[in-house]
DNA sequence: TTTGACATTCCAAACGATTGGACTTTTTAT
DNA sequence: ATAAAAAGTCCAATCGTTTGGAATGTCAAA
C-alpha cells in the first residue's frame, strides 16, 4: 500500500511536502518539484488514507442517512428506500460525500438515544427519515446540529416535507371541479402530522366553498395495513353513500377501492378515489390511480443540499423548513360528474 | 468530547489502562480498579472515536454496497434498492458492521476503475449489485478479495444468485401441468445471463416432455422498458398464438399483459401470462401476476452472512456460489386449461 | 537478605495524513 | 558587502486508540 511517507521517501522528500502538494498543489514549492509529485503519485495510484485524514481534519466526508423502518409494512419501506434514498445518495454524492445507511429501531428512539453512528465520529451529518418522534429529534439536534428531517418533521428542525395541507387543498380542489359534493375521508394514524395536515387542507378548502360547515365524515385505521379496507366497508355501510373518498395514502386508497369493488361498487362509476403520495404500485393499480404526487427523489435532493450547506458553514443555518409543492397526477380512479 | 485520556487523567490512571480495559476487561488489572474504569466510563457516556480506533487497528467495521443503477429504468431501482438493501441492511448491522452506499458508474465499469470507497480504506468489504460485468468484477476481486455479488453475477466469484435454470423449469411445469402445451417466451438482454438461464430452463424441461424437439418462439426487447409491450403485440401478429407466456422478468410481463388486453386479447382467459422476479407492482397488476419469486431480501441476508464468514476469516474463502431456490406465487395471470 | 513470582500499572511506538512555523539557501536591495 | 526578502523544503506535533513489553511494588520462599 502507497502511503504519503512511501512517496517522499522514493521521491528524497519529507511526506510534509507531498502532502502540502498533492492537497493544495502549495506554491510555495518549486513548479518541478510539484509536477514530478503529482506525477509519480498518480503513477503509483497513490489513494490517500481517508482514514488517517479523517482523523487529523476530524471531517469523513460521510453523512449517515437514518430511517426507522416499521417492522410488518412493506410499502411504508418502498415509498422510503427508493426514492428518497435515490434523491439523497445522488445529490450527497456529487457534493463528494458518502452515504452510511443506518436503521433506528423504535426502541432506541423511545429512550431517547443518540445514535451510534454519530457518536463514534463516523459521519458529519444526518438525515433523518422515517420518524417525527419530536423528542428523540430535537435531542438528536441539540447533540449533533448538522440534521435535516424528511417527510415527517415536527416544528423547529431543518426539513424537507411536502406542502401536505396545501396538498389536501388541492385534493378538496379536484373533486369540487370535477363536480363531486359529497365527500369521506380515510385517513392514518392520529400521530402522524402529515395526515392530519392533509385532512385539514381538505376540509379547509370545502369549508371555503360552502356556505354552511359541512360535516365530513373522517375514517381512520392502519395507513399500512388494512386501514383502507376497513374504512371502505364502514363508508359502504354508512347512511348516505360519498361519491368521492380522499384518502390520505395510496397505500390506504388503493386497499380502499379493493374493498369497494369486492363489495360490488364500482370505481370510479359509483365512488371516486383519491389518493395522496403517488408510490410505485399506484400506477398498477385497478383502476390506476389518481393521486397527489409527491415528488420523494426531489425531497431526498433538497435535503442533500440543505444538508451540504450546513456542513459547509462553520456553524448552524438557520432550522428552516423547506416545503416542496404537490402534483395531481391523473390516472382512472376519479369519475367527472356530469353536473 | 470524552476521550480515553481525559478518562484516564480524571482517573490518575494511564490511557493504555483504561483502553485494555475497556477493550478486553483485561484481568491483569484489580478488580477494583476495572470496575471504577468500567463505570467512570459510562457515567461519562464515553464512545470510543472509530476514526481513531479504525486508525489503528485497520478495521472500519463498514461495509460497502456497490450498486450500479440503470439511468432510466424506475422499476429497476425499485426491485434492487427495497429488497435487497433491507436484506443486506438487517443482517450486516446484526454482525455488528455499518452498511456505505455506494452508486457505480457505468463509465467506471468500463474503465476497468476500483471504487474510491474501497481504495480509501473504508470499507472491509464490498457487496455488489446491478452489474454482472466481468472483467470489472474480476478485477475488484483480485484487487480486495472480500466481496460479494448478488443477483447477477459471472462464475468464479462469490455470489448469491438465484436459481434461474431450475426457475425457468418450473415456470414450464406449472404451465404445463396447468394444460398448456403451446408456448411464447419474452426476454430481455442477451447480455444478461439471468435472462438466459430462465430461458434455457424453461425451454429444457419442456423438450423433456416432448418426442419431437418443439421450437418455442422467443421474443426479445429493453426488459426495462417497453420491451414486454412490443413483444406482445409480436406475438399477437405471429401465425399461431400460444396459450400462454413466459416472461423472464414481471416488468415485461405487465406490460405484455396490458398490450395484450389493450388489443382486445383477454388475460388469462384467452392467453396465460406467467413472470419471473415478483416485484412489489406485480401483486397489483391486472390481473395480478403468477410469477416465479425470487427473494430479494433473502438474497441480501445470505449476500451479507458470506461476507461478514469473509471478512472473519483471515483469508480467503472459496469463491463460492448461492443459488436460492424460487418458488412460484399463484395469483391470476395463469388459467388452468381443461385437458 | 536475596531471589523469584506475582499482581498491578505505565510506557511509548505505532497507524497515515495534515499544518504552520522553522530552517536553509538563493536572490534582491542598499 | 551586508541585510532583508523571497523561495523552497523540512520538522514535529497532532488527531485518539491499541498493544505488548517494561516498570514498579508486594509478598513469600530460600
Amino acid at each position: 500500500m502507497m502511503t504519503l511517507r512511501n512517496i517522499a521517501a522514493e521521491l528524497g522528500l519529507d511526506c510534509g511536502t507531498v502532502s502540502h502538494i498533492l492537497n493544495h498543489d502549495d506554491s510555495r514549492y518549486s513548479k518541478e518539484t510539484r509536477k514530478r509529485v503529482r506525477e509519480f503519485a498518480d503513477s503509483k495510484g497513490y489513494r490517500p488514507n481517508a482514514i488517517a485524514r479523517a482523523m487529523r481534519t476530524r471531517k469523513t466526508g460521510i453523512v449517515g442517512l437514518l430511517f426507522r423502518q416499521e417492522p410488518g409494512h412493506p410499502l411504508s419501506g418502498e415509498s422510503f428506500y427508493s426514492r428518497i434514498i435515490e434523491g439523497v445518495e445522488s445529490d450527497l454524492l456529487d457534493a463528494g460525500y458518502k452515504v452510511l445507511l443506518a436503521s433506528v429501531s423504535n426502541a432506541e428512539i423511545a429512550s431517547c438515544q443518540i445514535p451510534s453512528i454519530f457518536q463514534d465520529g463516523f459521519v458529519e451529518g444526518m438525515i433523518v427519515l422515517g420518524t417525527s418522534d419530536e423528542r428523540w429529534l430535537k435531542n438528536l439536534y441539540k447533540a449533533c446540529r448538522k440534521l435535516v428531517v424528511v417527510d415527517e418533521a415536527p416544528e423547529g428542525l431543518p426539513a424537507v416535507v411536502s406542502a401536505n395541507f396545501e396538498g389536501g387543498r388541492q385534493a378538496a380542489q379536484y373533486l369540487w371541479e370535477r363536480g363531486h359534493r359529497s365527500f369521506a375521508l380515510i385517513t392514518g394514524e392520529r400521530t402522524s402530522p402529515n395526515f392530519q395536515q392533509r385532512v385539514d387542507g381538505f376540509q379547509s378548502w370545502i369549508a371555503e366553498q360552502l356556505d354552511a360547515e359541512i360535516k365530513i365524515p373522517v375514517f381512520q385505521g392502519d395507513a399500512w395495513a388494512d386501514g383502507g379496507a376497513y374504512a371502505a366497508r364502514a363508508i359502504l355501510a354508512s347512511s348516505q353513500r360519498p361519491t368521492a373518498i380522499f384518502c390520505t395514502n395510496d397505500n390506504m386508497a388503493i386497499d380502499a377501492m379493493k374493498a369497494l369493488q369486492e363489495a360490488g361498487c364500482r370505481v370510479p362509476e359509483e365512488i371516486s378515489v383519491l389518493g395522496f403520495d403517488n408510490i410505485l404500485v399506484s400506477a398498477y393499480a385497478t383502476p390506476p390511480l389518481t393521486t397527489v404526487a409527491v415528488d420523494k427523489t426531489q425531497m431526498g435532493r433538497e435535503a442533500a443540499r440543505m444538508l451540504v450547506e450546513k456542513l459547509k458553514s462553520a456553524d448552524r443555518l438557520p432550522a428552516l423548513r423547506k416545503e416542496l409543492p404537490l402534483k395531481i397526477v391523473e390516472r382512472a380512479s376519479v369519475q367527472t360528474l356530469k353536473n
